[in-house]
DNA sequence: ATGGTTGGTAGCCAA
């Protein structure tokens, strides 16, 4: 006989599915790779290590001619990207075929980063699922344009963000947001005082997409601190595990009733020759 | 401690 619920308490029912076996499972990884040339090796030993359906790559930098598509497919994914000569370029990996390929975030036609790919996939319960991989600028330094291009982007893609939920599916932003969200989303918040990344301006536009609906898919199943998706390179930040964590899964509230577990698979950074961020997944049910 | 490290490109810039 269970408890009965305390005078003044929500009885929390699970709507999470509980009977795994019976779904079909679908998991959804975002990592910024930081030059797909420089990291084949890599990608292509956590692919099979991880074996995700759908991959949503940054920092590729590489043009689309020349991103290693062949290696890629011979592990049974489709490849989509949206790349750009020697820096950003995002990509798509998907175990099942894409129905429909945009790029580029609309809202300024001058816009020529490529920093953005939206893909559709449709799953064999009958399902879609709406998948895009954004690298949103970095911002550095503020007293520059490149803060205001970075809040500019992020105006557009709330707006884009806005449009979309109006299809109520599910919808999973994932990406390099270059976005501290909170305090305890870094060993030492005092060192990036000043920095673009944790600026009060990047953080309220990173609530807004919050307060549209999305859902942090990390923060949404754990709110503990030190939980970080990138390690700088320089001062033996890995070692001291001096991180951030800006690699994000935003879910449409349809995402979201889907989720069953998000992990962060920090274990590639100890690689030989790795990427400064890790990868970050999410398991949904369809 | 305003340092140091990596990738891509080209004879430095972005992060």
């Amino acid at each position: 006989m269970s408890e009965p619920a305390a005078r003044g308490t929500i009885r929390v029912v699970a709507i999470r599915p509980r009977t795994e076996e019976l779904q079909t499972l679908m998991k959804i990884a975002t990592w910024n790779i930081n030059g797909v040339k420089a990291r084949l090796e890599n990608l292509l030993l956590w692919l099979k290590e991880s074996n995700p359906d759908i991959v949503c790559l940054q920092e590729i930098k590489s043009v689309d001619e020349q991103f290693p598509r062949i290696e890629i497919e011979a592990l049974g994914y489709h490849v989509e990207t949206h790349g750009q000569k020697g820096f950003n370029g995002v990509a798509l990996l998907s175990k099942r075929r894409f129905d429909e390929v945009n790029r580029g975030l609309p809202g300024d036609g001058s816009d020529e980063q490529a920093r953005f790919i939206e893909g559709v996939i449709s799953t064999e319960s009958g399902g879609v699922v709406r998948a895009v991989s954004l690298y949103l600028p970095n911002g550095n330094p503020i007293d520059t344009q490149k803060f205001p291009y970075k809040l500019a982007w992020m105006a557009r893609l709330e707006t884009w963000a806005a449009e979309r939920l109006m299809l109520e599916e599910p919808l999973v932003l994932a990406g390099d947001y270059n976005v501290i969200p909170e305090p305890k989303d870094a060993k030492t918040p005092e060192a990036w005082v000043g920095d673009a990344l944790f600026q009060p301006e990047s953080r309220r536009a990173f609530r807004r997409l919050e307060n549209l609906g999305f859902q942090d898919a990390v923060r949404a199943t754990s709110d503990e601190s030190g939980v970080y998706t990138f390690w700088d390179y320089q001062a033996g930040a890995w070692q001291k595990n001096n991180g951030i964590r800006i690699d994000h899964l935003m879910l449409s509230p349809e995402a979201t009733n889907r989720l069953l577990t998000v992990s962060i698979e920090k274990h590639v950074r100890s690689w030989e020759k790795p990427s400064d961020h890790v990868p970050v997944c999410a398991q949904l049910a369809f």
